[in-house]
DNA sequence: TACGGTCATGTCACAAGATGACATCGGTCC
DNA sequence: GGACCGATGTCATCTTGTGACATGACCGTA
């Protein structure tokens, strides 16, 4: 029998990670993943729930900071929410472009992670539009707010990310946020010109 | 072997819903689909690319709709994309709220599920936001305006077939696109009292 | 009627994902 | 030492999904 490894969640999320990037996600075996860390297959699947969730662990701690700084945050609900994420782009993304740009070329190769990814985000919305109802923001509010936000964060990450960006991901959230309030702002009356803040 | 089927595609999704619904998704096989539908589980495949899409085969027709009525509106984006909502709503949805209650139960039963549906519904966005940029609109404002968009249907179709509830699916669309106009709205500045169309 | 296409389907085989049941090893507590 | 316990390995099995190939129905043509 193999040596007891240490860390075996940490080396299989590695070894996934390195596996995928090499060969991509479908060219992957679990049991592949498993052998570079140097463990069973079975220990894998007690690990994580299926072979997606090896590239998905962040969201745990993603979804504390993000709630935490909700709880914190005494504003508007949707500005509580950009400023939520402004403070995550800050303390968790913004000294990992590189390791961002490699997850997000891997998910891109693989409409299974897409849908993982989708409903990662999903789950984290939940936990936000929780945390802002917990400070007593009405039910639609709480919801709409959070998706926004959401979507705020989606645009803002896809153009960090993309290349040729020197933007910090800070920044973008704030212009995009800019631009939302702009396009879902009151429709322009056919009047000459309504004046908007930009 | 068994006699060929006539509408072997409609016979299996009438299969898959009831299959679905009396025992859940994880607890029916394709090859119970295929049995009950009377074909093959080779010829699901061939039909179907996996298991979840029989619950998804409607995908197509929605964003063909969709897409029509995001080109024949004249209005600004945000605007454009709700009345297309509404749209589908009226021509779609409007006298099939027992088959789309029935629809969700499912998918609330399942993870895979809900997965899927996030893809299809991110999907459908990307094609509306490409209607939406054919029509010379930017590229930030199109996904903006595509993404809000897509969050008041899901918010206002969630409501709709949440028991006890008698609105109708093009007014609740109108309900929470206003919200979320009201929501996403310059923050109140510390002045008194900031007024807002309600 | 016979012939040769083509298209959908059935049949068989199989890799990979995922899970339950059970054995085993290392350490811990008494 | 010996009982206990948690993490791991091993084995068996089911299900998903796919490739390769055979078959049978249907269609136009000679």
């Amino acid at each position: 029998m193999t040596r007891w490894q240490p860390d075996a969640r940490g080396r299989l999320e590695a070894a996934a990670l390195e596996l995928f990037r090499e060969r991509g996600f479908d060219q992957t075996t679990v049991t592949d993943i498993a052998a570079r860390a140097g463990v069973d297959k079975r220990t894998f699947y007690r690990l994580f729930g299926d072979k997606r969730e090896a590239l998905f662990s962040g969201g745990k701690l993603l979804e504390g900071v993000l709630v935490k700084a909700v709880a914190e945050t005494d504003a508007a609900p949707f500005e509580t929410v950009i400023a939520a994420f402004q403070r995550v782009a800050d303390e968790i993304f913004a000294d990992r472009l590189d390791l961002a740009r490699v997850r997000q070329s891997i998910i891109e190769g693989s409409p299974e992670l897409q849908e993982r990814e989708l409903r990662k985000t999903s789950s984290l919305a939940a936990a936000v539009a929780d945390a802002l109802r917990a400070k007593g923001v009405g039910e639609t509010a709480a919801t709409l707010a959070t998706e926004s936000g959401v979507t705020v964060f989606r645009v803002a990450f896809a153009r960090w990310v993309a290349p040729g960006c020197d933007a910090s991901l800070t920044e973008l959230i704030a212009e995009m946020a800019a631009e939302l309030r702009a396009v879902t702002s009151a429709p322009a009356v056919p009047a000459p010109n309504a004046a908007t803040l930009t």
